[in-house]
DNA sequence: GGATCCCGCCACCCG
DNA sequence: CGGGTGGCGGGATCC
């Protein structure tokens, strides 16, 4: 009972009141914030924590304690880190840091996957079920339209023995989910930008059923929110209509933070370490009464500024793949004539030339469902667009690196 | 009013 | 069985 006081945990740290200059800061501490909070948050303090040099293990539970979390939020982090190839499970509890240098690896591979059985597995033939390597996860959750028996209200006889129940719990998991994410857009030139809705229907079998919807989107923002901490996506909106979507910025380049006290300092100041576990027993409550604050926080984004040594400036300029120690990486094989981006290498013009209407044909996922095709021969439609925009204005272009 | 998405209950899995 | 995992979705927040 006692034990339950969240008084036991109160840190010395130094009051969080440094969140800072802006405006009234004086407001009171307290003020619940669900951005301080937030998952893509805890992850960029999770990686500040563990992309260094000499790490190379990572306990769930040093995590959670430094990070001053429960435990569930750091498998969520773990999970769709793990999906990339930053992290490999070890043991329970216990993860071998890989590093973002295992991500292209991590990349190439779903690509390749993605070409194979997301796509083609569609409709060329039912694959073949019969060698099943196993290799490594996956195991498109495509079709499946998720059990058929109407399970939506499976009511009483908690069935244990339900077959499909077993391998339902990995289909259905945030890494996998992460990988398809990933998948839409390093399979699909089309897709450069997508919104969560569109991207759950596309996932998902089909869209019918709102309920199974809304919680893929809410599984989808979670990954979008580690996925852009780690700079692998960006939120914006999509061009035509305002809604909200994100776009796939890919990898660039380990991004070296020599940081040291510097950058954990800033961090420390955009999600208090300590800080929360003091908001544990801020947690949500409407009923907090005079709930004027208006929680000030800069979110400063370690975006462009950044201090002089430590450049993680997260720059996705255009220098990208090329040589790149062990075997360049490059985005898109998958592409129709080359391999790269216009946006990321616009280094090669020559082959753009490809016949952008044969496009649709060869690399459009076929789904059976009709909405699906309209949906990404909307992309189709938008991708080709924006391509030609893109060759109009850069004919040739010059050398990305300057240097 | 939607877009977001935190929180933590509780089903699962595995030793 | 017990404890580590981690789906899942209610409902609080943000914008």
């Amino acid at each position: 009972m006692s034990d339950l006081s969240p008084e036991r945990f109160k840190l010395a740290v130094t009051s969080p009141s440094s969140i800072p200059e802006s405006s009234s800061a004086l407001q009171l501490h307290h003020s619940y914030s669900r951005k301080q909070k937030s998952l893509g948050l805890l992850c960029t303090n999770f990686l500040a924590l563990y992309n260094r040099e000499g790490i190379e293990m990572v306990g769930l539970d040093d995590a959670a304690s430094k990070l001053g979390v429960e435990r569930r939020r750091i498998y969520d982090i773990v999970n769709v880190l793990e999906s990339v190839g930053v992290l490999t499970r070890r043991a329970k509890n216990q993860y071998t840091w890989k590093g973002f240098s295992a991500i292209p690896g991590a990349l190439k591979e779903l690509q390749e996957e993605g070409v194979k059985d997301t796509f083609h597995r569609f409709y060329v033939n039912e694959n073949v079920k019969g060698s099943d390597d196993e290799d490594d996860d996956e195991e498109s959750s495509q079709p499946h339209s998720s059990s058929q028996t109407d399970s939506s209200k499976p009511g009483s006889l908690p069935q244990s023995s339900d077959p499909s129940k077993i391998d339902n719990r990995r289909e259905k998991s945030l890494g996998l989910l992460t990988q398809n994410f990933i998948k839409l857009f390093i399979c699909s030139e089309a897709i450069r930008i997508i919104s969560l809705d569109d991207a759950a229907k596309l996932l998902l079998g089909d869209a019918h059923n709102t309920s199974i919807m809304r919680t893929k989107v809410r599984r989808l923002y979670d990954i979008a929110n580690v996925l852009s901490s780690m700079n692998l996506i960006e939120k914006t909106h999509t061009l035509d209509s305002r809604k909200p979507a994100f776009k796939w910025l890919g990898y660039n380049g380990e991004p070296t933070f020599t940081l040291s006290s510097d950058l954990l300092q800033l961090e420390s100041r955009k999600r208090a370490f300590g800080t929360d576990i003091t908001n544990v027993n801020v947690k949500r409550s409407k009923s907090s009464s005079s709930s004027q604050e208006n929680a000030t926080e800069r979110r400063l984004k370690m975006k462009k500024h950044s201090t002089p040594e430590s450049s993680y400036n997260k720059s996705f300029d255009v220098h990208e793949s090329r040589h790149g120690s062990r075997g360049g990486y490059h985005f898109g094989p998958f592409a129709p004539g080359t391999g790269t981006y216009p946006t990321a290498g616009l280094e090669d013009n020559s082959r753009r030339a490809f016949d952008v209407e044969n496009l649709d044909s060869d690399y459009r996922p076929s789904y059976q469902n009709q909405v699906l095709k309209d949906l990404f021969s909307h992309y189709m439609d938008a991708w080709k667009t924006w391509f030609s925009e893109v060759t109009q204005e850069n004919p040739l272009p010059n050398t990305s690196q300057h240097r």
